[in-house]
DNA sequence: TTTTCAAATGAACGCTTGTTCAGTTACATG
DNA sequence: CATGTAACTGAACAAGCGTTCATTTGAAAA
């Protein structure tokens, strides 16, 4: 067989990301082969290379996009004035956009050690970029007397860490909504950086 | 060559296990073969059997023994009695026990996805233990006027991510000291679930 | 209807994988 | 000094790996 019907490439290449990032997040980067991600497209292994070069471009171009469709979504959101409302928008904003994308998440945060040099660099630059957004938050709060803490890198780093890892307990048809999970990080962020 | 001088069986055994920890921290279980932990080690990847019974053996006994010695380290600790002292206390134990052992925290929280289902609930089991008795705490201080908090089982799950999350940057020749991050750690979470 | 070519097959490539095991070595014991 | 055996080697196994490529397919264009 060749085609089945119609032209695929615009079908076959998302899939084989959506494949890809699905496999991967549940199994690891290492413990995926080609053929898997091939089985659950429907294709064989061969014809996964029309649409990538290698896997561990494949790796990279999953991070890539998530960290870069991270930070776009993040400009949208109006972080200036007032330090409590920013970090109550930053908390909201981090919460809306990785709760549906567990899988980016989970990919995101534990592939890194399975890239290359160079590319582990390009995600790690992206990776601070979104940190600093909240550091500065923090900085403003910190100056304007609203918020009070001993180290505005740790404490980014801190938040950063504990509003991420809901993605790793929190189940969409479980105990709590979006809404309710979002109002008890909101509250546990603001005690924890106020004066 | 077969054994080169003494008896080596109690010599070697921990050196596999030490070896092993140490590659799959930094490249992931899947990603390490059994002839790169010989290698490290010394030996060619037949004498690794002499010591586990398998890899995925080797994984589970590796992350079973961190988890069954954190909790024994904790059940020394003293967390009766003011809920602010033993949420003190329980910070710092966390922290002191974890940043001296990256390799481990490692492995134990990114390499679950690997362990076979009946492993998996064994060490989500320990893991579990070792939640409560963090949400005992909580509990105490809410139900004492101490705390305030939307959900104390949400509050348990956040903060172990904010403090495990300290492994993923800290340095122990960088910036700050153990005793310095700890200090931060400890006003961060004091505050987020003080009234 | 014929031509064209994107999209896929499926076999093959050299290499690595976890694991087993008969054989070898060197130490401890009698 | 001889013997037993713990500790290890090194080869072998079948299976799977990422990747390449000549070939086939079938729908769209002429």
């Amino acid at each position: 067989m060749a085609r089945k019907q119609g032209s695929h490439s615009d079908i076959t290449g998302p899939r084989v990301r959506d494949a890809a990032l699905r496999l991967i997040a549940r199994h690891g980067y290492a413990a995926v082969s080609m053929r898997q991600i091939a089985g659950e497209v429907g294709v064989q292994a061969g014809a996964l290379y029309n649409y990538i070069s290698d896997k561990q471009s494949l790796l990279f171009e999953l991070m890539q996009s998530h960290m870069t469709e991270l930070l776009e979504a993040l400009s949208y959101e109006d972080l200036s004035g007032d330090p409590k409302r920013a970090l109550n928008r930053f908390t909201r904003f981090h919460l809306a956009y990785h709760l549906p994308r567990r899988d980016q998440v989970f990919v995101s945060y534990m592939e890194l050690r399975n890239l290359e040099p160079d590319h582990f660099d390009q995600i790690e630059a992206l990776r601070r970029a979104y940190e600093d957004q909240l550091e500065q938050i923090l900085k403003a709060g910190l100056g304007g007397g609203q918020f009070a803490m001993q180290d505005t890198r740790v404490a980014t780093l801190a938040l950063i860490a504990l509003l991420t890892g809901v993605t790793n307990w929190f189940d969409p048809s479980g105990r709590l909504s979006v809404a309710e999970v979002t109002a008890i990080y909101e509250e546990l962020v603001q005690k924890s950086v106020t004066v």
